[in-house]
Order: C-alpha cells, then sequence, then structure tokens
RNA sequence: GCGCCCGUAGCUCAGCCGGACAGAGCGCUGGCCUCCGGAGCCAGAGGUCGCGCGUUCGAGUCGCGCCGGGCGCACCA
C-alpha cells in the first residue's frame, strides 16, 4: 500500500515535471498535497488533491490543471485501471481490481510482518516514560503514561526505526519527595516497636510504607533503633527505594513493558553532571543571582517566569537535573527524543526546553507528549487517588481485577490530548460493551475456522496457495474485508510518525466488524472447494491483519476464549 | 490573571497537512440461531460540529474574539 501510495506520488510529480518542461504549468516549489483513501468508494481507490493545491497557488482553475496533469501522467497499467477528475478537482484513481486480491497474498506471505515497513531506515529514536518517584507503587496515571510510550516505541520499532525505551528514576537523595519518603519510613519502622513518633502532616501515609517498614524489621530486627535519626533517614531511604523500584519494574513487565535501561537522577549527581551543566549554564551567560540563588533566564526562550536552578541553600532544583539528563540524551546521539509526560507536567515543557535552547541544543527533535489526566470509576463512583493520603488504587490492583489487555486497550482508546474516565466496572464486564472482547472474539473465531477445517480435513486446505483463485470473493463483505486488511499499513505509519497510538483501536474495531459481518454472511468452509480455498485466505489475512494490530497494542490475540 | 488542552448524536469519543453528502462505540427501536463460536449479524431513529467574525473556490479542521469545562502556573518533582 505504501508501494502504491509512492507509485502514485511519483507518477504525479514526473507528470507534472513533463507538464512543466511543456510550458503548461508553473511553478517552482509543489504545494503539499496528499495522496489518500477517499471517504467514499464512488471516488476511486486513491485520490489527490494536487490539482486543486495547485490552482490556489497559481489561481488557476483546479480543473484545468487536473487535465493537464492527467495528459501526462504515465501510469503502470498493471495497478491503475483508469483515472477520473472529480467535479471538484480531485484526481481520482481507479485501481485494477485485483490489487485487494494481491493485498490478501502479501498479508499472509509476510504474517508477522505485515503492516510493518521500513520508514524509519533503522534512524535511532529514544523514549522516554513512567519516570515516576521511587516513593510509592505506580498507579493508573502512570499506567496511561507507559501504554503510550510502549505502544509508541512499538509502532516506531514497526515503521523502522531503532527505538531505545528509558525510565529515569527521580530519586534524588536531596529532593523533598525522597527525605519525606524516607521520614515516613522511619516513623513506621520507630511505631513498630512501639515508640511514639508521629507522622508529619505531609508524610506518605500510604498503607505501602507500613509494609515496607516491616520488611525491614523482619529483615534487620532492632539493628537501626538505636543510631542517629539521620542516618537512618537515609539507609532507610536508599533501602526503600530499591523495594519501590522493583515492585515499580515487576508491574510495568506484567503489564507488557520493558524497558531497555533505566537512568537515576542520583547517579547524575553522583557523576557530576548536574554540576557540569549547572557550570555549562552559568557560563552560557543566561544564570544571575538572586537572593542567594542562582536563576535561569528561561523568559528569554519563551518560559513565562524565570526559573531557579540553584537554590539559596546550595541544592540543584530539579530543572537542573533533568538539564543534566537531556544532555546524557543528546550526548548519546539520538535522531529524535520522544518524553510521554503527565499533565501535571505540561508547565514544565517550556522550561525545559528554554534552558536547552541556552546550552545551544536543537529542540526540535525533542518531542513532548502531555497525556491528560485518567480518572478511576467504579460501580459509577469517582475513587479519589492521592499518593501522601494512602487513599490509591494501585496499577496492580487494576492489573488483578481488569486483566492487562482490557487496562491497555481502555487506556489507548482516546487520544493522549483527551481525559479518560476509566470505568472498571465496564472494562471487567465480558460482553459487547467492551471493545476489547470484540475484537478478541473476530480473532478466536477466525482460528476456530482453520481448526474447524483441519478437523473436517477440509479439502481447501490442500488447494496450494500460489492456485488460490481471490477473484471470487465478489461478496460485498468479502470486498470491504479486503479493504479493512488492506489499509492497515497506512494506520501503522499514521499512527506512529504522529505518535498517535489511538488510531490502533479503532481501526483494530473496524477490522473486526468487517471480519464479523463477513463471517455472518460468509460461509468459509462450504462445499465448493475453490470458493473454500479463496474465504480460507481472506480468513487468514483477517486473522494476521488483526493479530499484529493487537501485537503493537500490546493485547494478547487469543486462538479462543 | 497568564499558559496548555478540550467543547462534534442521549452518553463516551474519532475526524489525518482545510477538501467531495459529518463518523464509530454504547444506549434506544425493530428484525436474524437447520449450518465454521449469537461474546455475533442486519436495519432504523438520533447532530445549529459551544457562539460570533475573518481567511479561502471550499472551514468541524486555520486565525481572532467571546462563552463553558479540565489542568498547570514553587527555591515540589
Amino acid at each position: 500500500m505504501v508501494a502504491i501510495r509512492d507509485a502514485l506520488t511519483k507518477a504525479l510529480l514526473k507528470a507534472l515535471e513533463k507538464a512543466r518542461s511543456h510550458g503548461e504549468i508553473e511553478f517552482c516549489e509543489l504545494p503539499r498535497f496528499i495522496v489518500e483513501r477517499p471517504p467514499h468508494q464512488t471516488f476511486g481507490d486513491y485520490a489527490t488533491n494536487i490539482a486543486m493545491m495547485l490552482g490556489k497557488e497559481l489561481k488557476r482553475d483546479a480543473k484545468e490543471i487536473a487535465d493537464i496533469i492527467l495528459k501526462h501522467l504515465d501510469l503502470d497499467s498493471g495497478l491503475v485501471e483508469r483515472v477520473e477528475v472529480a467535479g471538484t478537482g480531485f484526481i481520482n484513481f481507479y485501481l485494477r481490481s485485483d490489487w485487494l486480491c494481491d493485498m490478501v497474498r502479501q498479508a499472509v506471505a509476510e504474517d508477522e510482518r505485515f503492516g510493518h515497513s521500513n520508514i524509519g531506515d533503522g534512524q535511532t529514536v529514544q523514549v522516554e516514560f513512567v519516570s515516576a518517584n521511587p516513593t510509592g507503587p505506580l498507579h493508573l496515571g502512570h499506567g496511561r503514561g507507559g501504554v503510550l510510550g510502549d505502544v509508541i516505541a512499538r509502532l516506531l520499532s514497526a515503521v523502522g526505526f531503532k527505538v531505545h525505551r528509558e525510565f529515569y528514576i527521580n530519586d534524588a537523595a536531596t529532593s523533598t519527595q525522597m527525605r519525606k519518603f524516607g521520614q515516613s519510613l522511619e516513623v513506621r519502622y520507630l511505631q513498630s516497636f512501639g515508640h511514639p513518633a508521629q507522622m508529619p502532616e505531609d508524610g506518605y501515609k500510604g498503607e505501602y510504607v507500613v509494609d515496607i517498614a516491616s520488611e525491614i524489621r523482619k529483615e534487620f530486627g532492632d539493628k537501626y533503633l538505636h543510631i542517629p535519626s539521620g542516618e537512618r533517614v537515609s539507609i532507610f531511604t536508599q533501602l526503600a527505594m530499591e523495594k519501590m523500584l522493583a515492585r515499580q519494574r515487576a508491574v510495568l513487565e506484567r503489564f507488557g513493558i520493558n524497558m531497555d535501561s533505566w537512568v537515576s537522577e542520583q547517579w547524575l549527581y553522583d557523576g557530576g553532571r548536574v554540576r557540569e551543566a549547572i557550570e555549562r549554564l552559568i557560563n552560557s551567560g543566561w544564570t544571575y543571582e538572586q537572593d542567594e540563588a542562582i536563576w535561569l533566564r528561561t523568559t528569554s526562550f519563551g518560559d513565562d517566569k524565570d526559573r531557579v536552578l540553584v537554590r539559596s541553600d546550595g541544592t540543584p532544583t530539579y530543572l537542573a537535573a533533568d538539564v543534566a539528563y537531556h544532555i546524557y540524551k543528546y550526548e548519546r546521539g539520538f535522531k529524535s527524543l520522544i518524553n510521554i509526560w503527565g499533565p501535571d507536567h505540561h508547565g514544565y515543557v517550556a522550561r525545559l526546553k528554554a534552558a536547552l535552547k541556552a546550552l545551544g541544543y536543537d529542540v526540535s527533535k525533542m518531542h513532548v507528549i502531555v497525556y491528560q489526566i485518567v480518572r478511576l470509576f467504579k460501580d459509577g463512583e469517582l475513587v479519589p487517588m492521592g499518593k501522601r493520603e494512602g487513599e490509591m488504587i494501585t496499577l496492580e490492583e487494576l492489573l488483578d481485577w481488569a486483566g492487562v489487555d482490557a487496562v491497555r486497550f481502555f487506556l489507548l482508546m482516546r487520544s493522549a490530548d483527551s481525559p479518560i474516565d476509566f470505568d472498571v466496572t465496564l472494562a471487567t464486564k465480558q460482553s459487547q460493551e467492551n471493545p476489547v472482547y470484540y475484537v478478541q472474539y473476530a480473532h478466536a473465531r477466525a482460528c476456530s475456522i482453520f481448526k474447524q477445517a483441519s478437523i473436517d480435513r477440509h479439502p481447501a486446505l490442500t488447494v496450494p496457495k500460489d492456485k488460490v483463485n481471490l477473484s471470487l470473493l465478489t461478496h460485498s463483505s468479502e470486498q470491504l474485508l479486503m479493504r479493512e486488511v488492506a489499509e492497515l499499513l497506512d494506520i501503522v505509519s499514521e499512527a506512529a510518525l504522529r505518535y498517535e497510538p489511538h488510531r490502533l483501536t479503532s481501526y483494530a474495531h473496524q477490522l473486526a466488524t468487517a471480519f464479523h459481518s463477513f463471517y455472518t454472511s460468509c460461509r468459509v468452509l462450504g462445499d465448493d472447494e475453490m470458493l473454500s480455498a479463496a474465504r480460507l485466505m481472506l480468513t487468514d489475512a483477517a486473522r494476521i491483519a488483526i493479530r499484529n494490530t493487537l501485537a503493537l497494542m500490546g493485547v494478547s490475540a487469543p486462538t479462543q476464549m
């Protein structure tokens, strides 16, 4: 399909060149035009708006230009049957009727690779996502960031990019959060020995802190009871961080997410990278001192206020460390960087970009995707979330309730810009209201046809692939299903290049609908051996398309349900 | 107050770089099981694309201004 689009685009460009050399059209730079699948079948299989775009630029009639292009258009007759100019100036391409049959064969031949391509040409992309504090378990919000990042990574790698998944651990020992976390842990530890320690107002009150404290007590007994508090807190912080991180990693793995690397903020401090970043910023001349703190003039680069780089007590801010982290990203030479950030970070984008610009980095290769909040509903009621207060449903619990597939699918259904109300009750429902089952069921059904065929020793199975006559597939539901299957490559490349994984869910649903409809109106295993063989091949292509789409979403494709 | 996001069918949302009669799911109404899995299929009802102005041959899509909602505006991360 990309091949088809490419072929059409190239033929158009050639025709334009020829028209120009004949002096019929003048242009120096072509406007951006598209070759797309038109919204309606009567408009052909592909269409382009190039004549209208040119018409606008040259102030000439679009139809006239279309006719000129058509005159010079030299098309592969094996592909295109005829070309028409529509009333408004669209050029519509009608492909030879067997192009869809070729697509079906291609699907079956390429199997797992069907839908994949090499647009990325091996260029490296780094995707940074989740990047949580190690001060608590992951929750639903992290889940959304996780699926978004992971599926964007899967998509990019499917279209030929070399993808690197990274988790940035916000574990700086000097950070307020980490210290507060250590203190909360200390309190729980002391309390477990009956000491009257008081949990600070803004401490971490979650049950899991008590759990960790008792784990520490189990492992080390009263070893830490009689040492200075400061020392105890820092030991506890370190211990707890390791435990939390291990749990986070385990949940992500269960959720189908495997990082290529984990970069620790503290490691950036220890290696002197944070200090170095600050020095470079100071040397850049964009900093100043005020109230004993060091400020960065981010307003000179589009931020709405200047930001503190080093606090008056001498400790660097999160921004300083994040600049160091991003310098480290740039150092590793990735061709592009994608950051998946939660809604609470969106004010932060301008700040970080400003700082990187001050150092002369090319910010255009860094893409920040900020997703909107996700609220959890159970039995029609909003479930409150607050880490400090400890009222929280963890990602782990959610996976226990709804399963990996449903959680991933639901979090992928909406575009990142749209907030999600996650309805656990719906996600766990095994009915037609639940889109996950609908799609998976289509896949299981396709598989079951093959199972049935082999039980029956159906003669269609013995027809060699190159003898299968796909032109027998003339029913409207067969034609529609072929068209849907043929869309896969376009859908994948578009979803990948735009970083929009939600396109996959609606496509998956469409595919499933087309398959169910085909299934209902066309019996695959029948008396006509050749017809059965053709339908079996179409079933296989559909099965492959559905399975590959689900695979890109990280959702399983069960062969039976 | 400033910044970002959103406002499309009863509900939840798609709508690609402006394009050909505005789409889907759920819900609702009415049909479909001799036969490969009814967790399915078919048909139908349902929309001033928040409002106004502008750019354009053409605007749900772009620009400006309102109105409504969400989030962010720390020497927290």
